[in-house]
DNA sequence: TAACTCTATCGAAACGTTTCAATGAAAGTG
DNA sequence: CACTTTCATTGAAACGTTTCGATAGAGTTA
């Protein structure tokens, strides 16, 4: 109690240790200054006059240790302030309970309620949540510092996830299909959302139609444009158009850029998402043409940025919390081994007035 | 070779370990199915014919080991798929070259382009960057899973960093002063902006100002706050009203009511954040007052949202990726027990155009 | 009392590294 | 030739846990 006192005023403190060792005794005597002292579960021991198995056993709440041995125990440990070691325990147990979730990048406009429903999900099921982003920090899921991951990553090459699903490790995905035993997925209804946004266009009238993609590799991208096409088809008499994008804001500058090149008549546009919808906003406002006017836009996940535009982005949406939560449920139970299927996240049409009629 | 095959084809292998200990051989046989198998460095040892300590140097690359030695070695731990286990590695050597970076929440406007450039400054430098948030993951600290933490966070108790900071841990404070030899501190020149803001408003001849605060537990809008009364105190006959607020929309949105309220003449409002600011823009566009004519506003941060308002909202504005980049570098410095200042991020004004003349 | 069964506690191995100190062979020195 | 020196390699301890199997003392039964 003393010393524990000098510790905190001076930042100074020694410890005892003794090692028996074929017949030998060692004795060690050290100080720390200012660096603070570790406590491990043998300085428990050696306080509480118990071995260190007992000392374990009684901070994981076993059963084993008697009641009061234990309650002497636990005040011992919290007087010496101790504080467990993760990597011991982990090398040891083979877990670590934490999840991580790996994004792109960290600029995504809607990963915050997304991470919100993670982790909450985790939280609750006595997991911890780290968010991880850039092609280095892909060796966290190997080198076993997590005991799962939630992919939302384009930079992880599928050969790459399923290399390591192969290794045991356990994945949800989202922003693509793999079919292994140790990945599930939560897809978004791409096609759905992107069949809306088409048919909302023609319920206006609208007959001339762009579609503004996102990148190739992008899954989503591959799925809304391949709904978009079909529906497009099921349509007589439908002048459709594809610009090339690649889901950031200023491919949407040079998408509204080529429309009004080439504009001769009122359009409307299906930008494959919100980014690229508001880098056209950016550029329109500062020509003559007018959205809901000359432009009609649909954009697809319901960003907040959008509802600040004027008009409001029509939109496709959908909740990113409920996806969290669903990809977080999904992972632990892919991690207890409990069957699952794979799921998908429902979408739906938010008219913002983003589309006149014509 | 071919038994890598057969594991790649069938996911099954087997693999021969054998102990000598007190004279007896034992001899363990082990075949896993499904789950992969994890390979040491004790493996590679065993196929290459030396020990496990010349496998561990050669893979550090260290020069006590030959050219030669070396580059079968590192053949073998290639061929044999061998991947370091990150708990056993930092539980020797007592780090994890993982730096923490703790937030509130992960909804945080201008979180992205932070993390940008923590994420840069960290890579380049050999370090990796986790996201945490939520008050369970503070133990990340105290467990030793991370090297270093950045705190923007205002669930951390001062109390509690400080005691992390006596234990040793190095720490870099977004969100607060603290003085401490293993904390540093790279903080916004709130004043500043708060002072720009009053002289803003002052500039355009405005008499009449509010200013919505943020929690009061919060060190930016108490620095704000402060520079605002004594801003508004250089100047004679300004009518000065204080609004308590959160930093949160729905802030701005009672501010805003509460302002109409008492409306009787044009009004300048320095919201002490932009997210507030937002809040009193949504409110007032369902409203007959305009922003820039009957209410003037100012935000603080320029986040995104904000470049979308109508009129664009006038802001104050700093370099978030700096502020990320600085908080790595002097993260890193105090890591390295190298000599370092407390920093701090300047700010300016951003005329958006929500400030009319009176 | 002898032979059990419980059960609280303990000893020791193991997890996969790193790293110090020791070894022994080759090379260099006088 | 006997010696030191050099240096690649090795053995073993250590990091801080968890957990299996052993142990010993108390309680039960016959």
């Amino acid at each position: 109690m003393f010393a524990a006192f000098l510790l905190k005023l001076f930042c100074i403190t020694h410890s005892t240790r003794r090692y028996q060792k074929q017949g030998i005794i060692k004795e060690t005597f050290f100080v720390k200054i200012g660096e603070g002292i570790v406590v491990s579960i043998k300085d428990i021991a050696k306080q509480a006059g118990v071995s260190i198995s007992t000392v374990s056993y009684a901070l994981n709440g076993s059963p084993k240790v008697t009641e009061e041995t234990s309650a002497r125990i636990l005040a011992i440990a919290k007087e010496l302030n101790y504080i467990p070691n993760a990597a011991a325990r982990s090398l040891k147990k083979r877990e670590t309970k934490i999840i991580g979730v790996f994004l792109t990048d960290y600029s995504g406009a809607f990963y915050g309620q997304l991470l919100q429903g993670l982790q909450e999900a985790l939280t609750s099921r006595g997991y911890e949540l780290i968010v991880c982003s850039g092609k280095e920090s892909h060796r966290f899921l190997p080198e076993r510092m997590i005991d799962g991951a939630i992919i939302l990553d384009v930079t992880f090459s599928s050969d790459e996830l399923i290399k390591y699903a192969d290794l045991g490790h356990k994945l949800v995905v989202l922003d693509r299909e793999l079919d292994h035993p140790n990945i599930n997925q939560i897809l978004l209804d791409n096609k759905a959302g992107a069949t809306l946004a088409i048919d909302h266009f023609i319920d206006k009238g609208h007959r001339k139609i762009y579609a503004v993609t996102g990148p190739n590799i992008s899954y989503d991208s591959q799925q809304r444009l391949q709904a978009v096409r079909q529906t497009v088809e099921r349509y007589q008499d439908i002048e459709y158009e594809e610009i090339e994008g690649d889901f950031n804001k200023p491919a949407g500058v040079r998408a509204a850029q080529q429309i009004i090149a080439e504009y001769s008549k009122p359009v409307a546009v299906f930008c494959l998402n919100d980014e690229m919808a508001i880098g056209m906003y950016n550029y329109l406002s500062k020509t003559d043409y007018r959205v809901g006017e000359h432009v009609h836009i649909i954009g697809f996940d319901n960003i907040e940025v959008s509802h600040y535009t004027d008009p409001r982005l029509t939109t496709i949406d959908y909740s990113k919390r409920k996806w969290g939560t669903l990809a977080a449920e999904h992972l632990l139970k892919l991690i207890a081994n409990e069957p699952l299927e794979n799921e998908r996240i429902y979408v739906s049409l938010i008219d913002g007035g983003s589309v006149g009629t014509m």
